[in-house]
DNA sequence: GCTAAAATCATACGATTGTCTAAGTTATTG
DNA sequence: CAATAACTTAGACAATCGTATGATTTTAGC
């Protein structure tokens, strides 16, 4: 189910999950995903039955994105700590957008976290979120590591969230770099031997 | 000029600050600010022409919130490395809130970074990360550091983003903690002679 | 205490919001 | 080919948005 969904369902979603992206979601308004897509307002409640219900389809997909980036982390290398480099160097990756948006994840989770309903989709942030910890303490774990390897991932995803946030306010590339350069050294720095 | 205003300009203005951070600057309507009042919605023209003159309003009123932070911290001693430990343990001391809404000034940040207008606005949000920099600057300059005064600061700040948006995001008060005094270890470490 | 300015109030404007319906069209199936 | 389902469309609903105005009340200067 939902797999058969129609080439409008599918456009409707990224034109959403690009304008989610660039306006934030409560900025987003039926008639800018209609004037991205050329559908029609009424079409959009065939698929989904309230604006919410979009959010989630577009959090799916960003699930689903992020997974197939943790698995380019996982064909860089066989070694978890060159898979936790590499998914260090994610947001350098996606310069451009962070510069300009910030992170995909962040950005959406502070701005859902401040509604009193969402909380459906609120959930689902939170799930995005523990994907990435989850990857993260795979590979600590295969290094070694047990309960530290769980403060070491959030700690990386905080490192991560930040660095992305005062690139994006500073629209500095050069932090960006440095910053990201700074993490790898720390992944280096506690995954030795 | 606007240090007489009335009470009323005051409140609307306290009452904004509240429901832009709890809510969000884009989800707070006019009548959101009225109810919470009791000032009636005509009367916010008197004193502000645009929702975003209130905006600039509250982001100025944040401003002045954080110098005073900043005094305090540099109240609390006069060894320029006790002020930088006082000032990383800033989010644990609004635990709570933080936890629920996150840091005030970097999620209005990100919200804002998200439209077309409101640059104005936006630059003041800068000027308030600029305003928490030089004073970073200002403690790693007295210690010593000169260019690497520069990117300790941002790093600093970067930790303390990173480390409230993942708080926020799991509502987890030991992360928190802990990663509060993981920051202040490295404050330590680095500044040590 | 009169007057003019400052402040407050109720009310309404056009525009836009998300939601919803009832037709219209296309595709699928027996 | 007929009939049923899947899909698309245009348009309108009430509600709310930020904005604006004109009248009323309060305050301050002389």
């Amino acid at each position: 189910m939902g797999t058969k969904g129609s080439a409008n369902r599918q456009r409707i979603v990224q034109a959403a999950d690009n304008l989610f992206y660039s306006r934030g979601y409560n900025q987003t308004s039926f008639s800018d995903i209609s004037d991205e897509t050329g559908i029609p307002r009424g079409n959009f409640y065939y698929y989904f039955k309230t604006k919410e219900d979009i959010l989630a389809a577009v959090v799916e997909a960003r699930v689903e994105g992020f997974r197939a980036m943790l698995d380019e982390c996982d064909n860089t290398s066989t070694d978890p700590r060159e898979r936790l480099l590499a998914f260090a160097r994610v947001p350098v990756s996606h310069e451009d957008q962070v510069l300009q948006y910030g992170c995909p994840i962040g950005t959406l989770s502070s701005e859902l976290s401040k509604d009193q309903d969402q909380e459906i989709s609120k959930a689902k942030i939170t799930a995005v979120f523990d994907l990435l910890r989850d990857w993260c303490m795979q590979q600590f774990t295969a290094l070694g590591f047990e309960q530290k390897g769980k403060d070491f991932s959030i700690d990386l995803l905080a490192k991560l969230q930040g660095i992305s946030i005062l690139a994006n306010v500073y629209n500095d590339r050069e932090f960006l770099h440095r910053a990201t350069n700074d993490v790898q050294n720390w992944i280096k720095q506690i995954t030795a031997n």
